[in-house]
DNA sequence: GCCGTTTTCGGCCCGACTGTTTTCAGTCG
């Protein structure tokens, strides 16, 4: 049983205990225990095994137990009473926003809410307004982020689809006969959510593996099935599609599926305009798959993706370029474009510690750093109004400082720099005082409060942050949460022209579900001759490794390494940011 | 629920905002 498997079960069991009006504290430990779960570097199972789980903090006697119940049998007898009991609909009313767990409870009791689809019809028909405590306000509201929901649903991000695509695809790669086996489609695009996942297998007889996938354990149901594809729905909800190709096809197959479509027609015709096809795989009763790209006489008919880009007079397109919005010129050049990849990035330049909300130590953070090849950390706990956060207090601050600063003495060819993740407070200026900020290496100021001023105000608390001296770098510029919470109302063009104007630094936060800025602005930016940062805003180990993501955001915004600043070497950083070494 | 070389019991989670109300419950970051 997986990690995230058994961390979903504690999210579940959490969800329903609150819906109960269980206590606060018990909850929240089966909530602490889920993220453990989940940010751990093992597996469940063997830690279980050896006996290592009981050391994890936030894994006490009660949840080990359920841990090894939910090992041996699958299943967790108090979970799925809490299933019986309650129907599944009542967690998606109470995830809605401004609907918690008193209020999903008053209405399943007032008026029988137990799904998403009631509760619309209920506040259609006018009848949440009439309940105490709710008004015409918070009914419309309710119909409001209904829509919300309704508009994301079935798209995940891309951690999870990563996850779900790898092991379905290891799966696959060990049924005899799989010769090879890749992922496409959007995953492989590094697009921000999807709704699927593609694989593509190269076999000579597509049978066993589109066997294979109809048996698999994780799932659910075949959708579809045609000669040489498959389509099924998994345990995690998420459609899986395989497509499996004779080895001679492997290559346009996927390139063909891993799209996008508009990449794809533009090829096509790239290929029509040099005399030759680019024919769809054909599928269905009575064709064989069929894919073809005319040989140049004598040549051998491309195998791979990367031969048919130069087959068509181009380098090959890295897959998170491939959207139709102009890479078939940018890599028609002499030499391909050198853009930003994760080896580039030097340091991470917003990384938070357990003197605020993050869970590991200054040292055990910069050790990861030094593991990953990083030259440079900072430090940017969150700011003293941030109490939720354990925002930390001058005195504080100025003591973390002093600790960093000796720390640097014993360090070698690393530097921890100091820094905060600065409040933009609610009226406008900033959470500490600038003479404070004038002596830090970096200052990332954030929006934490206040989501829902109109544009004209936040937008004014930005750029006042931006207009302040001291501040390097703007911090997850639009405050979005991928499917949970809209990016708040700013003028972002505004604020990329200030950003210019007073060289300061945008940032990129690779956490995969904020992904801000996003590519298009991230380009936009650039554009603009604004410099971009590509941070974790980590507030773990873990999450230090997430920079990918926000590699793979500049990278489909055409980001080369010079419009990056932490890929920079130390001492030009710090020439940068106006430091001494 | 978990945790603890000050504790095996009593802490742990706080303050602002919102929409609903005439004093506050519920939600959220």
């Amino acid at each position: 049983m997986q990690n995230m498997e058994i961390s979903w079960a504690f999210r579940e069991l959490a969800d329903l205990l609150e819906f109960e009006g269980e206590d606060f504290f018990k909850i929240r430990a089966y909530r602490r225990a889920a993220r453990a779960i989940a940010g751990l570097e093992e597996p469940v199972e063997e830690m279980y095994r050896r006996g290592t789980l009981a050391g994890v903090p936030g894994i006490g006697k009660n949840i080990l137990a359920k841990i090894g119940e939910l090992i041996a049998t699958g299943e967790m007898k108090k979970l799925q009473e809490l299933r019986r009991k309650w129907p599944p609909g009542i967690l998606e009313v109470m995830a809605l926003p401004g609907i918690g767990p008193k209020r999903a409870r008053f209405l399943h009791e007032q008026l029988g809410i137990t799904s998403l689809a009631e509760l619309e019809e209920a506040a259609r028909e006018k009848k949440v307004r009439a309940l105490r405590g709710m008004g015409v306000k918070t009914e419309q509201e309710i119909l409001r982020s209904i829509e919300l929901v309704r508009s994301r649903r079935g798209r995940i991000l891309l951690p999870l689809a990563r996850e779900i695509a790898g092991e379905v695809a290891t799966f696959i790669q060990d049924v005899p006969g799989t010769r090879k086996v890749a992922v496409a489609g959007g995953v492989r695009r590094w697009r921000e959510t999807v709704d699927e996942v593609r694989l593509v297998a190269a076999a000579e007889d597509p049978e066993p593996l589109l066997n294979a996938l109809a048996g698999y354990r994780r799932v659910r149901e075949v959708l579809e099935r045609g000669e040489n594809r498959i389509r099924v729905l998994t345990w995690w909800g998420v459609p899986v599609e395989l497509e499996v190709a004779g080895p001679g096809a492997y290559g346009i197959t996927l390139l063909r599926a891993t799209g996008s479509a508009e990449h794809w027609r533009q090829l096509q015709a790239l290929a029509a305009r040099r005399g030759f096809c680019l024919d769809e795989v054909r599928d269905g009763p009575g064709s064989e798959g069929v894919a073809s790209v005319p040989p140049v006489p004598g040549a051998p008919l491309p195998q791979e993706e990367e031969d048919i880009y130069r087959r068509l007079g181009l380098w090959p397109v890295p897959p998170e370029l491939r959207e139709g919005r102009g890479e078939l010129e940018l890599f028609a050049g002499e030499s391909p474009p050198r853009l930003l990849e994760v080896r580039d990035i030097k340091g991470d330049l917003h990384v938070h510690s357990d003197w605020s909300d993050g869970a590991n130590s200054i040292l055990q953070m910069v050790q990861r750093a030094r593991e990953r090849g990083y030259r440079y950390v900072a430090i940017t706990d969150h700011s003293r109004s941030l109490t939720v956060a354990r925002g930390l207090s001058l005195e504080r601050l100025q003591e973390q400082h002093r600790l960093i600063r000796e720390l640097n003495e014993k360090e070698k060819d690393f530097r921890i720099l100091t820094g905060t993740e600065v409040d933009i407070l609610v009226r406008g200026g900033l959470d500490f005082p600038d003479e404070v900020l004038a002596g830090m290496d970096v200052v990332v100021a954030s929006v934490h409060s206040g989501f829902r001023q109109d544009e004209e105000t936040m937008t004014g608390r930005v750029l006042q942050a931006i207009e302040n001296e001291y501040v390097t770098i703007i911090g997850h510029p639009t405050g979005r949460l991928l499917g949970e919470r809209e990016a708040y109302a700013l003028d972002l063009e505004r604020v990329i022209e200030a950003a210019a104007r007073h060289g300061k630094i945008l940032e990129i936060n690779s956490s995969p579900d904020r992904l801000d800025l996003n590519e298009h602005y991230a380009r936009l930016a650039r554009d603009c001759g604004v410099r971009l940062v590509v941070n974790t805003d980590a507030h773990d180990l873990r999450r230090l490794d997430e920079i990918p993501y926000g590699v793979a955001v500049a990278r489909r915004a055409w980001l080369r390494p010079e419009d990056v600043v932490n890929t920079l070497d130390l001492p030009d950083l710090l020439e940068l940011l106006g430091k001494k070494t």
